[in-house]
DNA sequence: TATCTAATATTGTCATACAAACTGGCCGTC
DNA sequence: GACGGCCAGTTTGTATGACAATATTAGATA
């Protein structure tokens, strides 16, 4: 008999694990934009959480360098420079391309059918310009290469920086032009994940990891040029 | 004038930096060894803070993957499997031959110095055979590394690395036969450095972590078949 | 208007309190 | 003596209130 089906594995929800997720996603859809200084009494407020659990989820936020301290103890959205978001994406390349390496050796059937229903939805976001939908189902595809790869370090260092490039991502995706690399990267890789081939799996995936620094970081340093205006205030 | 000097720029320390960084020491002397349960009552006791600041501190060792979750909500210290560890040096591979390529190329004159006077007590305590000495010597080596390549993210994502085998280091080290690579891994990195040879050392970083990795994987994988007993205790 | 001062806000820390889940032992019954 | 269940003690998660030390803002004043 299988007992295993039984066993009582549910944890009860912790508050500030629900805490946690709500700031990293207004953080991520930039409700509070990088620079928005985040007042604890505030997020109190808006979480409907005591103090204890804001702190306790700012501090893991604070390590995952979502949020930064700044000079006079205030707790701001982390700001992300191009040299930053360079580094976080060649950091990015070496461990997806090694992800996605693990996942085409490693997974099972169901995790590549679940891969490839997600691209399934990117093509069709991709087809409507539907650019905030596209971002999420991205976000859906790297982080489920990462849970097929198989590498419970691989995933718990390649996540952060995921969570890191989050609002970057769903920015840039904005700008006209690059929708996301366009089709022809995701089919490559979706192409060579099917055909079993982690080589050109991991080639695709380098390829498009490269394109998409490319048009982040070009954007940043647009940025940076025109308007070095620090925004201390969150959007209301 | 100057008077950047005079700039206030000191923060007064806060308790709870002061206790993560007991409990990182704790944990990377093997004092909590991997495994062991931390209560939060005694850690309060021991360090003499309020159970506040425990708590925000132990927040942030989860983060790092210094300490995880037991099933009933436990705080265990984090036992790094054979896998893990492998996985692991893996990704220092790939973030510190990076590291020390920029190290080479962007470090000042004293920042070099710097690690060449680290260099030096490595092949004094090398030659002492004192192993924790050499353990705690090599920490710094790399973290220096890591400092004079001057990429925030790359500092960020590697650092927690370098902690999270700490332990394993200063294990691995009291064994007979390797102590840490022996002298001429290190003098390879240090020759290369000092001619300003990126690729070199990259090379040279690349075969030392190498080695270091297949000796405690190796070490990881004999503990592993030979018993399975998870410390449930700390030490006292 | 510029500047100094007093009121206010914010963070860091502590001390409690309490519910829920878990642990372990004691006791009574058979 | 074995079994089962009840009860007290632990431990964690969360909330609340308090207070010192700063930082910020507003107000008063020259």
């Amino acid at each position: 008999m299988e007992y295993e089906d039984l066993r009582i594995v549910d944890t009860p929800a912790l508050v500030r694990d629900h805490a946690i997720t709500k700031l990293r996603n207004a953080i991520s859809t930039g409700l509070y934009p990088p620079g928005a200084r985040l007042v604890e009494r505030e997020l109190c407020e808006a979480l409907g959480v005591s103090r204890t659990s804001v702190r306790e989820a700012l501090r893991q936020l604070q390590s995952e360098n979502l949020v930064e301290v700044g000079r006079r103890r205030s707790i701001n959205v982390a700001v992300i420079s191009a040299k930053d978001a360079d580094d976080i994406y060649l950091i990015r390349e070496m461990l997806e391309t090694e992800a996605i390496r693990r996942f085409v050796t490693f997974s099972d059937e169901s995790e590549r059918k679940a891969l490839g229903a997600i691209h399934k939805r990117l093509v069709k976001a991709l087809s409507k310009k539907d650019h905030l939908q596209l971002a999420n189902i991205a976000s859906e595809f790297y982080e489920r290469v990462l849970i097929g790869a198989k590498s419970r370090v691989i995933y718990e260092v390649a996540r952060p920086l995921l969570a890191r490039v989050n609002y970057l991502r769903v920015r840039s995706m904005a700008e006209p032009g690059r929708l996301d690399g366009g089709l022809k990267e995701w089919d490559a890789i979706m192409e060579a994940v099917d055909q079993g081939d982690a080589e050109a799996a991991a080639q695709a995936m380098a390829r498009h990891l490269r394109n998409a620094r490319a048009a982040i970081v070009a954007r940043l340093e647009a940025d940076e040029i025109s308007g070095a205006k620090p925004k201390r205030k969150a959007a209301s």
